[in-house]
DNA sequence: AACCAGGTACTTTTT
DNA sequence: GTACCTGGTT
């Protein structure tokens, strides 16, 4: 009631399993007591087929059917991972071996968790309550970790800190250090130290040369002062979420075997994203076999008092003897199922071990590989040329996706050249407002079902300006999220200090937010009064308003602060928590500072802030809450809207979409050059991987764009269309040839491919220094053309975010750089290259409608027109 | 505390 | 080119 955790048994009590666990091998039958949906689905089941299984093919029924000893599928794209991973569940409730408290099932994200309850939800028939430990990797290392928080030397209500809150502390750490925070940037340490954790290594592992990288050697020094911090702060970062567990299952064999005990069945998502130090949580729970555990103390049994003194190079050599005492002990079966694709490793960069996955059979030796190679969702076209081109690769298990779909209508993958980045974008959005009308049959795309899958999102911006322009809806998914906006961490800060008065960290921020004349002199007094005493700074704050230590000024408000916060912790235990929340920001004064704000953002924050406190109501506590935003950054997203999305390749991944865009294929930007210089052929095949999930997103069409001009840090420069271009199949592929309404422009730059040979057609209208003029010109001729009124535009997860936030429609179509003035008349007699002669019939813009003598009506672009 | 000039970096992103 | 940060000035 009062939180959203400390009310939870350390195993849940109403969980019959420790004390009746069912016999892992019972087919059938009703476990007594609890697991509602165990039991109604065992019981239906004993009278008829199970129809959940109907509906798969046989390698997925085996998949799911495979229950006993390690598992791994590898589910290629489309082929319907989620569905087995489902049912499997549903499966192993189905047929009463185990309770739902029994199963792990974990994922990266909290949408795919999400999307596994809700499916579990209609196969098993209604809540599934019972599944506590579905959940991201770090959702349930915090529930393992609230439960035994004194044994990392922390307090169960300990803080979860965001990226923002560690680069603050180590700011803080650097600066006493009496290191210069310029010439160290925080956030590059931060990054370090994301990257140690990711690889289960403490201060003491962490590789020399990484040690003395940073701060003139002092790496090691800082990241031990960092973990000393968030131990008195009670704190954790995301990856301690982790740590944590695993140090904690490795010392302590009897809750290590507690665990083993209960969690029957382990299912993984993603597989080939997980990095070093999920894998160590996974072997620690999967490896359910204690003789095997004390056959080789070196292992997996830590000395130290951090979780990794196995480097991941000792790990995998430990690995033999280890399997060889676990094959042993063939009673204690580990039955865990991981689910991927190595096709689709793509975050390599953030400590993703592609090698997890292609290592697991010698990890869990006797595994069966299930692969997963029926696509339901692309065309033959489509899966032949993603197939053909991630066949380049050698790190990869080998799969071939196909399919029943032979259809003659299907399109092949089409590849379009372009002249410069902007007339790709237009080209983009000509071809989507063009399958957006009905076509001859009435038929026509939402925009719902088409998307642009840039590799930067720098790329985005063109697209944006042109839809813009257009009037076309679209939304960007991605980018910062709504809890990361300035106004939601100030709230939450409040809100973290009333229930964690020792979290310093929100004390910093909101101490003089509003201003209210403690400045950082007084906030340093603070502080260091704080360390020196080891305590919190509130608490420091309210031994320093009883002295003479401050102005008298500087005393009155710092007293305010603290009787408030003290006022306010006591209503924590009477007031509701939405009560509570929306007082604490009226009388801080927090509210009235934006009231009183005069910017154009200020409306937009204080309507954040009541969508802050509106989305508290569903939970139970502030707690719950403060709790659930640390791990749930999501944003809502307006399903009902139609329109395209925009995104980063590797936001698209595990989504489909009818028709997909996929713009840049130039070397450099794709594959990227940091990719390969710092990656080798390892970033190569990721790079890869990258397209393969992009072309793998496509159901129907897919348009591939290269340009031969693009603007790379502000200067204009040629580029050579992507080597990942000439390894599609011929068979699959097709090459645009003139575009049917803009023109035959843009062939430059792609002498040396196979695809054509024609000489750029170089249209003095469409150089990019001619464009640049014409964007710099603030000619008021130009009309608005094709804004229509109601245009709207979505930026999922895109917060503020100052001028990016370009929402206002009268200074966006102002900022337009594509509107030209036309050198034509309604009238007018022309000639076109492809079309032949016509009269123009109207005029949008540089967008011309002429009725060709031959050709009909066409819509053009003007700068590929003549008078004649 | 608000403003501007100057410097810098600039793939991808979850929790 | 541009967005963001910082440091100095007003």
């Amino acid at each position: 009631m009062m939180s959203g955790y400390d009310d939870i048994p350390f195993f849940d009590d109403d969980d019959p399993a420790l004390r009746k666990p069912p016999a892992p091998n019972q087919k059938t039958g009703s476990p007594a007591g609890g697991g509602i949906a165990a039991r109604a689905m065992a019981a239906r089941d004993q009278h008829r087929v199970p129809d959940y299984l109907s509906g798969l093919n046989p390698e997925q029924r085996e998949a799911v059917e495979t229950l006993d000893g390690p598992v791994l599928v590898l589910a290629g794209a489309g082929t319907g991972k989620t569905r087995v991973l489902t049912t499997r569940i549903a499966h192993i409730l189905a047929t009463g071996r185990a309770f739902p408290s029994q199963i792990l099932a974990v994922t990266f994200t909290n949408k795919a968790a999400r999307e596994m309850k809700e499916r579990i939800g209609l196969l098993v028939g209604g809540a599934v309550e019972g599944m506590p430990w579905l959940g991201t990797f770090h959702s349930i290392g915090v529930k393992l970790l609230r439960r035994h928080a004194e044994l990392a030397g922390l307090r169960s209500d300990f803080t979860i800190l965001d990226t923002d809150d560690v680069v603050r502390l180590i700011k803080q750490i650097i600066q006493a250090e009496g290191l210069d925070d310029k010439r160290w940037p925080a956030k590059q340490f931060a990054g370090m130290i994301d990257t140690w954790k990711n690889k289960g290594l403490d201060p003491a592992q962490i590789p020399e040369g990484d040690a003395r990288a940073f701060a003139n050697g002092k790496g090691r020094e800082l990241y031990t002062a960092y973990q000393n911090r968030l131990k008195t702060l009670n704190a954790c970062d995301f990856g301690d979420l982790l740590l944590h567990p695993i140090r904690i299952l490795r010392t302590h064999p009897d809750i290590l075997r507690e665990y083993h005990q209960k969690f029957r069945y382990i299912l993984v998502d993603e597989y080939q994203d997980t990095n070093t130090a999920q894998y160590m949580w996974l072997r620690l729970l999967a490896q359910r076999s204690p003789s095997a555990r004390a056959a080789n103390g070196d292992g997996e049994q830590a000395s130290g008092s951090w979780p990794g003194d196995v480097s991941p190079a000792s790990a995998q050599a430990s690995a033999g003897r280890r399997d060889a005492a676990v094959s042993a002990s063939q009673k204690q079966q580990i039955n865990i199922c991981c689910v991927g694709d190595d096709d689709q490793s793509i975050y390599g960069w953030r400590g993703a071990e592609v090698d997890n996955i292609l290592r697991f059979e010698k990890d869990f030796p006797g595994a069966k590989v299930i692969k997963l190679e029926r696509n339901y969702r692309s065309t033959a076209h489509i899966l032949g040329a993603a197939g053909h081109l991630i066949a380049h690769n050698e790190d990869r298990l080998g799969k071939t996706l196909f399919t029943d779909r032979h259809d003659p209508e299907d399109g092949k993958v089409v590849v379009h050249a372009a002249w410069d980045s902007e007339e790709e974008a237009r080209a983009i959005g000509e071809a989507i407002e063009s399958l957006q009308r009905p076509d001859r049959n009435g038929k026509r795309h939402n925009l719902n079902d088409m998307a642009i899958l840039v590799r930067a999102s720098f790329q985005m911006r063109e697209f944006e300006d042109r839809f813009v322009t257009l009037g076309l809806n679209y939304r960007v998914i991605g980018g910062p999220r709504f809890y990361e906006r300035l106004e939601i961490r100030d709230a939450m800060a409040y809100f973290r200090l009333v229930c964690q008065p020792a979290d310093d960290l929100a004390f910093e921020r909101i101490v003089n937010t509003p201003k209210r004349g403690l400045g950082d002199t007084t906030v340093r007094n603070l502080h260091d009064y704080a360390r020196a005493r080891e305590i919190p700074m509130l608490a420091a704050a309210g031994d320093i308003i009883e002295t003479d230590e401050l102005k008298p000024k500087a005393r009155k408000a710092l007293f305010d602060v603290v009787a408030d916060f003290k006022r306010w912790s006591t209503l924590l235990e009477t007031l509701p928590h939405t009560e509570l929340a929306e007082q604490i920001l009226d009388e801080s004064g927090y509210t009235a500072m934006w009231q009183n704000d005069k910017s154009a953002e200020a409306p937009g924050r204080l309507e954040n802030l009541k969508e802050l406190i509106r989305s508290m109501e569903q939970f139970e506590s502030l707690r719950g809450f403060l709790e659930h935003v640390s791990l749930v950054m999501d944003a809502e997203q307006n399903e009902d809207l139609d329109a395209v999305s925009i995104m980063t390749l590797h936001s698209a991944k595990g989504l489909e979409f009818q028709t997909v865009f996929l713009p840049g294929w130039e070397e450099g930007l794709f594959p990227h050059q940091r990719a390969l210089d710092e990656g080798g052929r390892a970033g190569l095949e990721e790079e890869r991987r990258l397209a393969y999930v992009g072309i793998t997103r496509a159901k129907r069409n897919c348009h591939i764009w290269f340009v031969s001009n693009r603007r790379i840090h502000g200067l204009w420069q040629s580029t050579i269309p992507s080597r990942f271009l000439d390894e599609l199949p011929e068979a699959h592929v097709e090459v645009a040839e003139t575009e049917q309404s803009y023109g035959g422009y843009g062939r430059g730059g792609y002498g040396q491919s196979r695809f054509d040979k024609q000489e750029p057609f170089q249209n003095a209208y469409s150089t990019p220094g001619w464009r640049r003029a014409q964007a710099n010109r603030t000619d008021a001729t130009r009309d608005n053309w094709g804004n229509r009124s109601g245009h709207a535009i979505e930026r999922i997860g895109y917060g503020e975010s100052g001028p990016r936030a370009r929402t206002i429609e009268g200074e966006l179509v102002a900022k337009s750089t594509t509107t030209e003035p036309s050198r034509f008349s309604v009238g007018d007699r022309v000639f076109h290259l492809k079309f032949g002669n016509g009269n123009i019939a109207a005029i949008e813009g540089n967008k011309l409608t002429i009725d060709f003598d031959r050709a009909g009506q066409k819509r053009v672009l003007d700068g590929f027109v003549q008078p004649v």
